[in-house]
RNA sequence: GACGCGGGUCAGGCAGCCGCGGACCGGUUCGUCCGGUCCGAGGAAAGUCCGGACACCGAAGAGCAGGGUGCUGGCUAACGGCCAGGCGGGGAAACCCGACGGAAAGUGCCACAGAAACGACACAGCCUCCCGGAUCCUCGGGCGGCAACGGUGAAAAGGUGCGGUAAGAGCGCACCAGCGGUCCUGGUGACAGGCCGGCUGGGCAAACCCCACCCGGUGCAAGGCCAAGUCGGGGCGCCACGGGUUGCUCGCCCAGCCCCAGGUCGGCCGCAUGAGGCGCCCGGUGACGGGCGUCCCAGAGAGAUGGCUGCCCGCGACAGAAUCCGGCUUAUCGACCCGCUACGGAA
RNA sequence: UGGGGGAUCGUCUAGCGGUAGGACGCCGGGUUCUGGCCCCGGUAGCGGGGGUUCGAAUCCUCCUCCCCCAG
């Protein structure tokens, strides 16, 4: 992957740190790399306006996840857990996460920590790989 | 005290640090960048089952079709909701439940069983009289009378008792049930009570239907504005046929229609002061209405409430606003308050 | 968010007030030297709760699940 990490640049929680537009999504769904486990999906692609801009993250929690409640929950963790891992990131790039059908249960008994190893487990593979 | 019934309130709390969304104020190297203050999910925010507001569409036309509601009176912007009452059912009671108009307007259905299932007229039977055998009981046939009794079924032609008769039958009488009445009384009314009459047959309208009342269609991805952009693109086709107009008809509108190709996946508004919350007073049995005072209480746009720590208790259920409001229904660990019924104890 | 459709044996379906039927599959038997084809028999089902009716897969109502459409 192009670009330097983002090394200790903290990732901004509020909107600038996600990715809104819909071509954004289409874009990283289509010529992303991808890396998948049990309970999550993870998709990455280096924009090539970017430069310098911390990673931007995108969520994607269908209904089949749970109910509204659960959801955001899943959001909120994935959030915080994307946040802790983002110092070792590549900048410029825009990750996916999708959560999968079970990730609400994995929280609830393993914890949220736990999911954000496995989060950061797929991250290593995808920067292994490219 | 413990059981039950009805109504209502709450939905872990407090403190610290780091974060998220919005509004306002100040700064601004004008980058939604920094700082500060305030606010920031529910009783069901849910299911989307009803009703409205709001918006656009149609000549903001008509009729039909279709759909909904269904005891009475009221409340409401409206409702399939709520309140009060009536009737029916359940419970020992407090109380709870009920799609609760019409079957003498018509059509249809009532399987199996049964003699008979909708105008049945009698399958087994009962009885007078006549004829024959017999002549004490009885048997066969015939003219008639009858529907009590038998079995079937969800349902069988009012029920019980007495009289009556050849046997019987509301045939007569008493009570009860049901029906009818231009009748009387109370009530706005549903209805209740009384009086009189005759003597009496069903069920299903959550079957079609009839009656009364209500409903135009689509939905904030409605709709409006701005920016950007293809394109005043191509084609052998159909051309008075066709297309649009609400499901149909009439009526109305269009000069084109169809196919291919292309564009649209940006921003702002709508978007939160409302049939609003709370308190007091007045009217009303009540739902509710009126007056005065006071408060501003989420507003996102890949979609905001979390993480860590400490203390307390019973370790906290169902569950997250997306245009707004009134209901209904469904999910839900529990805590507290008020009133009431019957039971036990004490005074 | 709004709108629409559906649920019947393991699978695909018919039935629209009184009997749940068909095809494929599965199981057992027959036929054949063996297998297939074929023949005979069987296994099984109305998504759940409540209501209307004498009687409900069917009619009404409330839930659950699945699918489709509109950016």
């Amino acid at each position: 992957m192009h670009g330097a990490h983002s090394d200790g640049a903290r990732w901004p929680r509020d909107r600038r740190g996600r990715i809104t537009r819909s071509r954004d999504f289409d874009a990283v769904y289509r010529r992303g790399r991808s890396a998948a486990s049990r309970h999550l999906v993870l998709y990455a692609f280096p924009r090539e306006d970017a430069g310098d801009d911390p990673p931007r993250l995108g969520l994607s929690v269908s209904r089949r996840v749970g109910n509204a409640v659960e959801r955001n929950r899943v959001k909120r963790v994935l959030r915080e857990q994307f946040a802790r891992i983002a110092p070792g990131l590549p900048a410029g790039v825009d990750f996916i996460v999708i959560a999968r059908p079970g990730a609400a249960a994995y929280v609830e008994e393993r914890g949220s920590a736990a999911l954000g190893e496995r989060l950061g487990e797929l991250a290593a593979r995808l920067a292994g790989a490219g």
